[in-house]
DNA sequence: TTATAAATCTAGAACCTTTCTAAATTTATA
DNA sequence: TATAAATTTAGAAAGGTTCTAGATTTATAA
């Protein structure tokens, strides 16, 4: 395990989360699993940890750690939500074949948002679509 | 009313989709109304051109548009798809406050993509959030 | 400790958006 | 005008998320 309970307990706390049981290792969940989960994926995904976890608690927790700027909700098709605890900015790709989201390295940073001068702006969303390596070959 | 029924007629052959009244009203009332409508607006604002027009037929409809690639399906949030018809590459502004979702104009292509060396990409979606003027206001 | 209050969690109902289904209607073709 | 194909309709069904009321857990105070 790469993540270990001490450090997420820390950043829950330092956001300002009280460190419950389901926050913990939903959070633990999602810094070590990088494929950006759906919330019944977290839910079986923490069964075997979290016996008594109900699908409330799953949506109660990503709502909490998204507010508490801990993860981000992904909708980047009309489907399930998508968490993912990257918080570095980067961009999403989406496999139109597969289905599969990964990140991808990019800097929005570059983007030019000057039409929207008088506006206040806060988070972005990059989402590619397109077909992976692997889908290209079948 | 600035859009001809004639033009989106043509437009609707010239990408190969038969031109049923639903399909022709969609198409105009998305060019001429650049709001982003979800699919309950379209079914309520054409309820005076086609009285018997059904919620199916707006999801058919904007289904057909969409792979025929006259106008986009925006999933920008959780909840409902919008749509639009202005397809060069552009940006979407959401308010967090009102709920608003404008256009704004920027460069994708100045985007760098490199990360995905070997991935076929498709279409790009750049949704960015924040405080629309006006809500700054209040 | 023990009592009390506050926060969190649970199970399932409810809700909202979208898709599906089967029948009816419309449009094109012969 | 008859036949076939495509489209549309209304409502049922499905999928995902939120809500609700009660139970449990955690923190605070005596």
């Amino acid at each position: 395990m790469s993540v270990s309970n001490a450090r997420i307990i820390e950043s829950l706390e330092r956001a300002g989360v009280r460190p419950s049981g389901a926050r913990v290792h939903v959070l633990k969940y999602l810094e070590s699993n990088r494929n950006h989960p759906t919330a019944d994926t977290l839910f079986r995904g923490l069964k075997d940890v979290l016996p008594t976890l109900s699908r409330a608690s799953v949506y109660n927790t990503v709502t909490a750690l998204e507010s508490a700027g801990l993860i981000r909700r992904l909708n980047i098709d009309g489907g399930e939500a998508r968490y993912d605890a990257h918080m570095p900015d980067h961009g999403h790709f989406r496999c139109e074949a597969c289905g599969a989201v990964r990140d991808f390295d990019t800097d929005l940073g570059a983007l030019d948002l000057s039409a929207l001068d008088g506006y206040t702006v806060g988070k972005r969303d990059l989402f590619v679509f397109g077909k992976c390596p692997d889908c290209q070959k079948k």
